[in-house]
RNA sequence: GGGAGCAUAGCUCAGCUGGGAGAGCAUCUGCCUUACAAGCAGAGGGUCAUAGGUUCGAGCCCUAUUGUUCCCACCA
């Protein structure tokens, strides 16, 4: 077992070789065991055209800990992974590289992008999946789908045809969100609103009756071209008389009505709207009240349409331009004012997004909500934290159909098919189609599915579904959904729908939801400010096991955090400690060590430990079943670093020194604790605790699939704790008077120990030597030593005679900081037992705690008090 | 306009069902003590944003206020 070892870990030279060794020894792989309770979670499918940045990393991270610890705890833990198409998003990048080939997607055809995409797909796709790797994720790397597969792909068309069959899904001229730059469609989920600072333009409209003018402002003059009224409130009085007269539109000259819609605001502008029923939502929905035409005034790429010759094939924004221009020539214009507006983006592209009428597909949502709402109020999914349930139901109560269909080519083509000869269409799961009526062969709908339709199917899609295989009967319902809240509207929303319809159960008992990791300053990493944190560049510099280890200590779930390098050095720097603390071991076993459990002779101090680590188990299991992942990694820290390194190794030292039987109980906790240590911490820590494990435990079972520690009552040991504590507080109490003294530990000094307990203090001899810097030790139950140093804890004195440092007055004043410090904690004890509402309210349990701490303070108190009296003589 | 988060040590953040405020980093002091200087032993540093309230007891629960961040929403 002994082996030389470097003192500095280096994540370098195990980290690869240990993911191998997983890999080779099958360690992801999920089997569906009768006797097994299941635990599943399906990854949010990173994009293939996607690098891994740090929010991936934090999502991983959370779903690696997770499903290793459930996989310690005897679930058959399966991690799903997979890959998005991410239609937009690819295509973009797809016809961009043509572009630099100088190819059009229209040039080379339907077939041959499709070619080129897929082509894409396994050159970029596998990327992800391998930055995954590094990270250390324990997917079971045999289930791997992606959302295009042939097996989504029949998962959407058996959706599609479900819901058109059921009217859940419809086509139809709306108005829909039009991106200019993308020349697709995109849902309102992928609109994204800022504020903008632009203009309010004051127009004059006559009457063609020629009783005046009617007055009102616009954002955007262009659309004027296809206005097909004026609106007013009908209560409005100032405007009462006019409606139903007709008003002539300016540089167009077309005649347009007046009319009355509630829709309009007296008090905002002057409280007249036009109305272009083709370029703007609402005035879309006041058209169809009026039965007012809508004219289009603009093509796909946001250019004037041929109908208007002066205007025709300019930009909108040249149009404005030019527009305001002839109005103001004509008279038309009476002021602009600045005007700050909400305008919508595309969140993909940032270009200013078109509404526009055009016939598309949608999926209508009120039947869908309705269930999805009800499964989260009645808990059969709960969102951790808690409040993201009132986004979540927001978002439902107000939803309006979503529009699925894209004018892409990546993406999954809609299954629905044109008759050319007599306009009939069919939407079927078959592929060729010919017409029922005429029996010709049909033409299928150019369009493609939005990307989130399939990611919605995600959850069952890949476990199979339509088939109704073994894995989708005994993994589905998954169980804990990671993501962040960015994404509910897109994903969990979807998922937890379509869960609902298509498979009758919710996708997920749980959606733990993180939030963003920003830069130092606190600003969201993006490509444009290029602030972003490459993880694998952490990775090279410090490894996967302290990265991981940073996304989870001191992040809350749902709260943003701050990427933070001197974060990363110190979850290096622990890594390192708990590498020289296995160092310490190996270099101190005898060849021939195994252990075989907890030895009979326990020490006070072995039980002390032994009953720490045991409760130190239970709280990890608590904080992890409560998704407390921050808190159980600070517990980890603290035990690793200050119980078991800085006080338990300290204290084997001597013992190990002695040899013999204490030496060998002191070897085989240090080794038990050890093996604990590592399987709690595995979950967070996977590479290093693996390496460690592989040379301090001689179990044919990698720390991986070992089993996680629970809390046992057997290794309880109470009482020895509050023993040894004793010990404790009695070398912190010389250390500090020897650091305040400026006693270097190299100077040794003897201890006499006046105490009642003398029993407990003969047990840390060895340890006052080697902890405390003692030379002979004195333990009596009477100790007179007025020129000596004082130590003073509730159990006992300690008198260390340093003539040469000891200053009487220096003394007496710090025994009477002590005394007034003792003195506030035996008022705030006596205070709270004096009232009389604590003593009969407060839970027996605290009051008792509250009269043993007042007689510890008493009992310290008598103690410096004698001390006290002892130096005034 | 509606909703939510955050405000705790110089900095970044924890603080689980209310029981005398914690960590890391930074600062100061002393140590190369044979696992580790990426370390060890100590120290200093907080009116838990403000004002009320509930309670025997509030960083935590309630109300209001201030600052700040974010989400949603059709004000032309």
């Amino acid at each position: 077992m002994k082996k030389e070892l470097s003192k500095l870990y280096d994540p370098k030279e195990v980290e690869d070789k240990i993911y191998k060794f997983w890999m080779d020894n099958d360690c992801f792989k999920a089997h569906r065991d009768p006797d097994k309770k299941p635990y599943t979670i399906v990854i949010p499918p990173p994009n293939i055209t996607g690098q891994l940045h740090m929010g991936h990393a934090l999502d991983e991270t959370l779903q690696d800990i997770l499903i290793r610890w459930k996989r310690m705890s005897g679930y058959a833990a399966l991690w799903l992974p997979g890959t998005d198409h991410a239609a937009i998003a690819t295509e973009a990048k797809i016809v961009a590289a043509m572009a630099e080939e100088g190819l059009t997607k229209e040039g080379i055809g339907r077939e041959k992008f499709m070619e080129r995409a897929w082509a894409w797909k396994a050159k970029f796709g596998g990327r992800i999946v391998e930055q995954l790797k590094k990270l250390g994720c324990s997917c079971d790397w045999s289930r791997e789908r992606f959302t295009m597969d042939e097996g989504c792909n029949k998962a959407v068309r058996e959706v599609f045809v479900n819901l058109y069959n059921k009217g859940l899904i419809y086509r139809g001229e709306r108005i829909i969100n039009w991106c200019p730059h993308c020349k697709t469609s995109i849902s309102d989920a992928e609109v994204n609103y800022e504020d903008q600072a632009g203009h309010f333009w004051h127009l004059r409209y006559p009457l063609s009756d020629g009783s005046g003018y009617i007055e009102l402002a616009t954002t955007r003059p262009e659309t004027l071209l296809g206005d097909t009224a004026v609106a007013v409130h009908p209560d409005d009085e100032r405007y009462k008389d006019m409606i139903g007269k007709t008003v002539i539109l300016p540089l167009v000259h077309r005649e347009i009505p007046i009319v009355a819609d509630t829709y309009v605001e007296m008090d905002f502008g002057t409280g007249v709207v036009k109305i272009t029923p083709a370029h703007d939502p609402n005035d879309f929905e006041v058209g169809l009240r009026h039965n007012l035409p809508v004219i289009n005034v603009m093509t796909d790429d946001a250019k004037i349409v041929a109908d208007y010759p002066k205007y025709a094939g300019m930009d909108r924004y040249d149009a404005r331009k030019a527009i305001v221009a002839d109005l103001e020539a004509e008279g038309a214009l009476i002021k602009v004012e600045d005007h700050a507006h909400n305008v919508g983006t595309c969140y993909r592209c940032g270009t200013t997004v078109e509404p526009k009428v055009s016939t598309q597909w949608f999926v209508k949502m009120e039947p869908l909500a309705k269930p999805a709402i009800e499964a989260v109020k009645t808990g059969k999914t709960k969102f951790v934290p808690e409040r993201f349930d009132k986004i979540y139901y927001h978002w439902l109560e107000n939803i309006k159909d979503w529009c699925i269909s894209r004018q892409v080519w990546w993406g999954h083509q809609i299954p629905a098919f044109y008759c050319d000869e007599c306009g009939e269409m069919v939407v079927t799961k078959e592929n060729g189609a010919v017409c029922p009526k005429c029996g010709k062969p049909m033409r299928q709908d150019e369009d493609t599915l939005d990307t989130w339709f399939s990611s919605a199917l995600w959850p069952f899609s890949t476990l199979g579904w339509p088939e109704n295989t073994e894995d989708l009967k005994y993994f589905y319902p998954t169980n804990t959904l990671v993501t962040g809240y960015d994404i509910i509207f897109f994903w969990v929303i979807r998922m937890m729908f379509s869960g609902l319809e298509h498979m009758g159960e919710v996708p997920f008992d749980t959606v733990l939801i993180h939030g963003l990791v920003r830069d130092a300053q606190g600003r969201k990493m993006s490509k444009s400010l290029g602030n972003g944190v490459d993880p694998l560049e952490e990775i090279e510099k410090y490894g996967a096991d302290a990265l991981r280890f940073m996304l989870a200590t001191g992040n809350a779930p749902g709260n943003d955090m701050r990427y933070i390098e001197e974060k990363v050095k110190a979850s290096r720097n622990f890594a390192n400690k708990l590498w020289n603390a296995s160092r310490f071991i190996m270099m101190n076993l005898p060849d021939d060590f195994k252990l075989n459990g907890i030895p009979a002779n326990l020490n006070v101090e072995d039980k002390w430990i032994i009953s720490k680590f045991n409760r130190l188990a239970k709280e990890v299991n608590e904080n992890l079943e409560a998704f407390e992942l921050g808190v159980a990694v600070a517990k980890l820290y603290d035990f690793i670093w200050d119980v078991y390194c800085d006080w338990y190794i300290e204290l084997t030292k001597p013992r190990i020194a002695a040899g013999g039987e204490t030496a060998e109980t002191a070897q085989a906790v240090l080794v038990w604790v050890m093996q604990g240590m590592l399987k709690l911490l595995h979950p967070f820590m996977p590479y290093i605790t693996e390496e460690i494990w592989s040379a301090v435990s001689d179990s044919d079972v990698p720390c991986i699939l070992s089993t996680f520690p629970t809390y046992d009552e057997k290794l309880d040991f109470a009482a020895e704790e509050a023993q040894f504590e004793k010990i404790i507080a009695a070398i912190r109490g010389i250390r500090n008077r020897r650091a305040e003294m400026n006693v270097p530990p190299s100077k040794k000094a003897a201890l006499h120990i006046e105490t009642a307990e003398a029993e407990i203090f003969e047990q840390g001899r060895l340890f006052f030597e080697r902890l405390a810097s003692a030379a002979e030790i004195v333990i009596a139950d009477k100790v007179d030593m007025p020129d000596a140093v004082t130590v003073v804890t509730d159990c006992a004195r300690i008198f260390i005679p340093m003539d040469e440092l000891v200053d009487k007055e220096k003394e007496l004043a710090r025994l009477n900081k002590e005394k007034a410090a003792v003195q506030k904690d035996i008022d705030f004890s006596q205070g709270k037992l004096n009232n009389a509402g604590f003593v009969a309210k407060a839970p027996a349990q605290q009051v008792e705690a509250e009269k043993t701490k007042l007689a510890k303070a008493q009992e310290k108190m008598a103690k410096i008090e004698q001390s006290i009296a002892a130096l005034m003589k």
